[in-house]
DNA sequence: ACCTCTGCTGATAACTAATATCGTTTAGTT
DNA sequence: AACTAAACGATATTAGTTATCAGCAGAGGT
């Protein structure tokens, strides 16, 4: 009996495979940390940083190819909270996307899972003549700590 | 009797003056020509080449410098469409900001302004200690040409 | 009207994230 | 085992942005 992590990952090879892309051991290294750093939402220099102590022979050219193509696969979501990188976490495609709370103060970002743009959606659907596939919601304010002072 | 424009531009100098920056003839410039360019989404280079036929003079460094002040004083709203460049384009105040639609196809924004937030944001009021000041919205589909093909 | 002083400007160097290039290696196939 | 297109690591290059700095200018004081 296989565990949860392994057989999304083989999932994930699978997929790889039926897109006519290699399933190279650098691809399942990088997939593997990310299932490591659930929650964390990564930049490709912080993959390679990471990757140095088990993985040092792995490229940051790889890595940034390798962000890429997980990104193009819907593997991974890509996102960026305005400091200029782009940044990596898994995407759980169980339903939507969660949203990102960016701390305006310390510049911390927390998440809210509820989708709930449904109504909004709708009207766009109803008013526009626009297909709906994606969205980014991104909200801005003070945590907790930074609101208290 | 002034007009519209002029108000809302003597309201914006009003505004540099009250936070001790100077009203410069390249901050009255550039902020005159977002309000000839309502609707669009500039990047500073383009700002700077749309300078060049009447403002030669104008610097490179100065566009971006002065687009970053009015996004900083909530002027003008910093955006990116994923195309690794900022974007601006005048915020009108009334109310919320409106959200972007943005075709996957062939990269054409549009935008739909009703917000439609509030259920959203009542919740994550509700069940977290975020205090959201602002927000950012991208919807990721097929713009109606797109999508007939 | 002139001085002063500080903020602003233009030119350009420096920085940084990301991409392109290229010779070598390797995964998947026969 | 041999083959070949894809992928790789190293590194040069690009592109957007920011930092630097000497000169300018305009608001306030005299
Ligand atoms: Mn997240
Ligand atoms: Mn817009
Ligand atoms: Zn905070
Ligand atoms: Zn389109």
């Amino acid at each position: 009996m296989r565990n949860k992590v392994e057989n999304k990952a083989d999932q994930i090879y699978e997929l790889l495979k039926q897109n006519d892309f290699k399933v190279t051991p650098q691809r399942k290294v990088i997939l593997n940390l990310f299932f490591d750093k659930i929650g964390e939402h990564l930049s490709a220099e912080e993959v390679y940083n990471l990757l140095q102590e088990n993985h040092p022979e792995i490229g940051l050219a790889t890595v940034y190819r390798t962000l890429e193509l997980y990104a193009e696969l819907d593997v991974l979501q890509k996102m960026s909270f305005d400091d200029s990188k782009n940044r990596y976490e898994l995407n759980n495609n169980d339903i939507h996307h969660h949203h990102h709370l960016i701390c305006t103060g310390c510049g911390k970002v927390s998440e809210f899972s509820d989708d709930l743009l449904e109504a909004l959606e709708e009207q766009i659907t109803t008013k526009t003549k626009f297909k709906i596939m994606d969205h980014k919601v991104k909200f801005y304010g003070k945590c907790e700590s930074c609101y208290n002072k």
